[in-house]
DNA sequence: CTGAAAGCGCTAACAT
DNA sequence: ATGTTAGCGCTTTCAG
């Protein structure tokens, strides 16, 4: 296997627009300084070598790497490719991640980090220290790790925290959960449902505490109790099965139930089998997350969609303009949207409006 | 923001140790001519301070890049980001590709290239400029571009090409889809289904073609004739319904199917429903891909699982084998087997073994 | 506005 | 078995 050299270099171009290195460097980067005259002579011998800079090299002379790591939990990711349930968080940051990535010339990669154990310092260390990226966006749980975003700001490198509203160092983002929680809710009330069940999702992400309280918020603005009608699990189907078996067992039974992932969702609509309840008839339900398997339900769940792309995509944005701009002081909210499928119904005895 | 120079570079780990630069470097990349004191010395300086080199400078030394390419047509895989169907073709990659990466020491990067432009040559030319991957995935319908391979070839860079068994240089790979096609059918076979229709997926995929062999090999073999048993689709569910109404609506109607994807069987379920028969009574589906919504759909799918992390695995680990092994000049068969579920029963009329 | 020089962190090639 | 030298391709000083 040959050495594989850079085929055409920065020093090929400027010998063939007869100029420096330097000129064309200010070309490539767009820098000011430049007649015009020249920078055109330079572009067209880039255009005709097909020149294109190395992100190495333009690395090792100090400049940026051109690269966005995002950081994802190992064992919560490879769990999801596993059991191939739909749950598709890695393509969505991807498409949006990579597509706004690429448009500024930068590029996109997944970092599994573990968050159980004490070498996420290592890990994410050592995966910074080989390739320099020139921003994080960090995703639940990792998002509000101490670990995590003290060393990223310790080694002064911008990143963005997914699924945070904490102050402090990196860019806080939400994807508007209280705001998705209360137009869940709103929804329900509108459908003139009273007793309005919730499956909160586990207490290590924030997230799972937002919804509750848009959901409290909604219910109470309705001049409504929450009593009893709150449970909790992990975002599993097990867990949310067992949520959803004592909110329909209870003696006060909610006539519709939001439950904080699809898969909980699912479990709800087997309780709901288990009960003789028929959904959306008996019973309706709203989701969390909107993955692909929700259309597929039966029936098809009414899910507020989490626009993880969207999100993705400001992340990028404001972590590629973070060289040259101060980051937003404030949380960034990117707001999801409730899609109406075929599990939500007046609520019974409700005459529609 | 301050220039973000390398926190810990060989240097301090030479002076740490008190050995040279080469040293060091010998050490890191397992090489002979240490005596284990040296090594011993070297490592404890390494973990002491935290050294890990720098992917750039390791690059820009002319040794590896440490990066492997997967390639993946834009157009399509933003469809599926888009669409949210559950097509997790880029998931599996990553699944199998990043983790066998990580297990090395290289890293996974998803690279989306327009196939129908003729811009195929700068954009992937481009990518490689910039990167210098170690190794390059190609996925259908790019794996067998000559544009494509023809570039990687000429800049000596180390391919696979997954859905290919094309000779010529690269490393050809397949899912196994002949045998798998055999398979499904056998499956039916085995239930008694003498007339056993097929759904192609598009001619610019071979993989279309071999499933139709596989297909017909089995039918051949039990004696039977494949005569308008076969109809194409391009993977999507409206021609998969296209095609199934076809089917179905012939004098001599199949009572199983086997589509060449998830959409297509899908749509024979709708057919299926149109033409008032049940599925699996009146009809045995079998689809192809096994992605998630297999499960959900109603009944749930039989189907053949496409191995596409394990042939990601495959393919980096070939690729990184490269280096110093010849590639094989055999395409590498990694197959896929049936998943049995709920769209498959005895023929109609016919007594279960 | 343009160019020349120095160096980023590492490894290949050549000493020793 | 270890050290020295010379670059890789680019950008950042610093001179003109």
């Amino acid at each position: 296997m040959g050495r594989r050299r850079q085929a055409v270099t920065i020093k090929h171009v400027a010998a063939d627009a007869g100029v420096s290195l330097q000129t064309v460097s200010r070309v490539i980067n767009n820098e000011p300084n430049v007649r015009p005259v020249m920078k055109e002579r330079v572009q067209a011998s880039i255009d005709k070598l097909g020149y294109v800079p190395s992100k190495a090299a333009q690395q090792m002379s100090g400049s940026r790497s051109y690269l966005i790591l995002a950081i994802n939990d190992r064992d919560l990711t490879i769990a999801d490719w596993k059991a191939r349930e739909g749950r598709d968080w890695v393509d969505q940051m991807m498409f949006g991640g990579m597509l706004t990535c690429a448009e500024h010339g930068y590029r996109m990669m997944i970092e599994l980090v573990d968050t159980h154990t004490d070498h996420v310092e290592r890990e994410l260390g050592a995966a910074i220290s080989a390739l320099q990226p020139d921003g994080v966006i960090l995703t639940p749980p990792h998002s509000e790790n101490p670990l995590i975003t003290g060393l990223l700001a310790e080694r002064n490198i911008p990143f963005a925290r997914i699924g945070s509203t904490q102050p402090g160092p990196g860019i806080a983002m939400t994807m508007g959960d209280t705001h998705n929680a209360r137009i869940a809710t709103e929804h329900l009330l509108g459908l003139g449902h009273t007793a309005i069940g919730f499956i909160a999702g586990p207490a290590e992400f924030s997230l799972s505490g937002w919804r509750v309280a848009g959901w409290q918020e909604a219910m109470f603005a309705a001049g409504l109790s929450t009593e009893g009608l709150l449970e909790k699990g992990d975002f599993g189907f097990e867990t949310g099965l067992v949520a959803a078996r004592k909110l329909l067992g209870a003696a006060n039974r909610p006539t519709a139930i939001i439950a904080s992932s699809d898969q909980m969702s699912i479990a709800v609509l087997e309780a709901a089998r288990e009960y003789g309840l028929e959904v959306p008839r008996d019973l309706s339900v709203i989701s969390f997350d909107n993955s692909p398997i929700v259309r597929f339900t039966q029936p098809a769940l009414t899910a507020i969609d989490q626009p993880i792309a969207a999100t993705a995509s400001r992340a990028v944005e404001l972590l590629i303009a973070a060289r040259d701009t101060p980051a937003p002081t404030e949380p960034v909210r990117v707001k999801g949207e409730l899609v109406v499928r075929d599990s939500t119904a007046p609520a019974p005895g409700h005459n529609a409006a």
